[in-house]
DNA sequence: TATTGTTATACTCTATAACTATA
DNA sequence: TATAGTTATAGAGTATAACAATA
């Protein structure tokens, strides 16, 4: 019996699935499978869409969150540090804050020193607010430390790694 | 001597760090140091930045470099399948893949069986274009192996166990 | 009734460039 | 000249909902 005739995939990627398992069975990712990469994004789209759906009651977005976060811990930052921690872009980070300040959540006060920046620091309001979405973002990680287990130092460590020198 | 009165950031949290190392120091990523979710996002933000940048000559977008390679290893996979792999709407779809057959690079044929769906293959175009394309990506992908180095398996295992378990 | 794909629409996130004000 | 921030603008990427065609 002869097999049907197929088109061949070129060898220089790889011979398609359905060559090794008959077109009816379930699609495959293929060569993507091993590639770092491709797993990060669909994890982080992932973390992503939990954390969003988890914080959708209170307008809590990782962006927002992060820029809260950071400007509790670093009272006084300015917006250009702030950007350069979560790695955006300054014009990016002026209609996050504006929304924040509108919020009642951030004040901005001329900075004595500098004509040219602003001091940015948590309300009262913004700091009770960020004790609810750091509850929420606790439980969410608490979810993404079982995931990952014992090797979490580890596995935060290979991620910084890939931040540094990916480049 | 009496040190300044400075506000203290509520307990429930942690204290501002410039309590801790003076105002003028480098500003600190505080508590989202230890999250998972945030080093994860980075992460993927900077892989995705380098990615861009090197395949930007090449009109190559993660997306469709994704769509592309799936396609190729599974040939007459329809629409909906391919959004379920790369985790997208099939609205999502539709514009990426008229992109990818303006191209040249995607041929949609009517499936025969249903009436419904398109079956999706790549012309030889397609096929041409997506080994260079490969060969950017898996030179991408090889600075990452070097990064996380012997223990890619197990960090690929996390990030899909992150993918499945996160809901 | 359910599914495939398209369209209309809208929203979020982001950056570049040009600008003002200050250093 | 360089830096902090704003604005105008534009572009990717994405989803929801309503729809037509088919199953």
């Amino acid at each position: 019996m002869e097999r049907p005739a197929r088109r061949r995939a070129p060898a220089a990627i790889s011979r398609p699935i359905a060559e090794r398992r008959g077109d009816a069975d379930e699609p495959t990712l293929g060569v993507l499978e091993g590639f770092i990469g491709f797993h990060l994004r669909l994890a982080q789209d992932a973390s992503f869409r939990s954390f969003a759906q988890r914080a959708g009651r209170h307008d809590l977005r990782p962006g927002r969150f992060a820029a809260m976060m950071i400007i509790h811990d670093n009272p006084g930052i300015n917006q250009t540090a702030l950007g350069r921690l979560i790695a955006r872009d300054k014009s990016t980070i002026t209609p996050l804050l504006q929304g924040l300040e509108r919020q009642g959540l951030v004040v901005r006060r001329a900075a004595a020193n500098d004509g040219r920046s602003f001091v940015l620091t948590l309300t009262p309001a913004g700091e009770a607010t960020l004790r609810e979405l750091l509850a929420q973002a606790r439980e969410h990680d608490r979810k993404l430390d079982e995931i990952i287990g014992d090797r979490k130092d580890e596995f935060i460590r290979l991620l910084q790694r890939i931040v540094q020198d990916i480049g």
